[in-house]
DNA sequence: ACCTTATTCTATCGGAT
DNA sequence: ATCCGGTAGAATAAGGT
């Protein structure tokens, strides 16, 4: 297999299967002597024009780290991305189970024998020592439970890179594997913004919730795993769209969150009750004609919640614009 | 490992349009 | 008749010691 025959344009993709774009840097003004704010991409920096008075250190370069020396600037990556997922990180060969030739065609005997040899070894190579084993389990049910839940790939990707983290940290010995994938899953369930309950976690996993939860507050300690609640916001197109509530009402559902971010309306909220609230609201203020039973069907929020909600959320969007 | 605290959920009921 | 708003008690998640 060689990476030049692959077309160019669809492996344009980084390792986490993101497109690979910059995110838009805020245009602001220096808080000392408002000058302009410029980014220096070679350090890392966010600093003042005009006085020199650096904001924000230590920035993520998220251009292309590779460069082509022949012509053109076509600067894509070549073969399949690499996963996370794979023990191996998909880079190893693998040996088809069909006992076919490339045309479809059976094979003899003899080469099937060969081949049945060839998979053994191949198989006693990849997977060779404890370690590499353990870490194969693990994948393998991270996978499975991500499956059973409905888990979206970048999230299971996320999960394989936090157990990677685990096991270079030495943190397993002592803990079961079980316990510490799902705890790597539920993280990276939050991290992704697509969480599960614990509980979720539990029934499809074959340890108890009390360890997964120990193996989780392990995790997050020693890691640093920075784990923010999720903004609202975000809950929102997905809500909209399941509700099937018009453009308007959506927008309004928006500005009324982002009036709520004002007032600091958010602390200690669940975010989806937020947001399922803000929909109820703006869907009070356009004549949706939106129950608070059917919201709570859709979105799993319940009544009382979004009752309690969207009364502060209204207040605050009231008071925001009156201003 | 246990305990505390804030929040949300389920079930339920009275009142309003 | 359906929807709204409030309440009580259980459950949950997260943090502290």
């Amino acid at each position: 297999m060689t990476g030049t025959s692959v077309d160019a344009t669809d492996q344009r993709t980084t390792r986490n299967g993101k497109r690979n774009a910059a995110p838009e840097r805020e245009r602001s003004e220096c808080p000392e002597c408002t000058g302009r704010i410029a980014y220096d991409e070679e350090h890392g920096e966010r600093a003042c024009a005009d006085c020199g008075l650096v904001l924000d250190a230590d920035g993520i370069d998220y251009g292309p780290e590779w460069r082509r020396f022949d012509d053109g600037d076509d600067r894509c990556r070549v073969g399949a991305p690499v996963t996370a997922r794979k023990h191996d990180k998909g880079l190893s060969t693998t040996i088809g189970w069909q006992d076919e030739d490339a045309y479809g065609n059976r094979i003899s005997g003899r080469k099937r024998r060969q081949l049945q040899r060839l998979r053994t070894w191949n198989e006693r190579f990849t997977s060779k020592n404890a370690r590499e084993r353990n870490l194969k389990q693990a994948l393998g049910e991270i996978e499975r439970m991500a499956s059973a839940l409905g888990l979206p790939e970048p999230c299971r990707e996320t999960a394989g890179v936090i157990y990677r983290r685990a096991v270079e940290e030495e943190l397993l010995p002592g803990r079961s594997i079980e316990a510490m994938a799902t705890a790597c899953l539920y993280a990276a369930a939050r991290q992704q913004g697509t969480p599960r309950t614990l509980v979720a976690f539990a029934s499809v996993s074959r340890v108890e919730k009390l360890p997964v939860q120990r193996a989780y507050r392990y995790l997050s300690s020693e890691l640093g795993l920075k784990i923010e609640p999720a903004d609202p916001i975000h809950y929102l197109p997905q809500y909209a769209s399941e509700l099937g509530v018009g453009d308007e009402t959506e927008r309004l559902a928006r500005k009324i969150l982002e009036a709520a971010k004002d007032r600091d309306l958010h602390s200690g909220r669940s975010p989806a009750g937020l947001a399922a609230a803000a929909i109820y609201g703006a869907g009070r203020l356009t004549d949706e004609g939106l129950t608070q039973e059917r919201i709570g069907e859709e979105t799993g929020v319940s009544g009382v919640t979004v009752r309690n909600r969207y009364r502060e959320l209204l207040d605050a969007y009231g008071a925001t614009r009156d201003r």
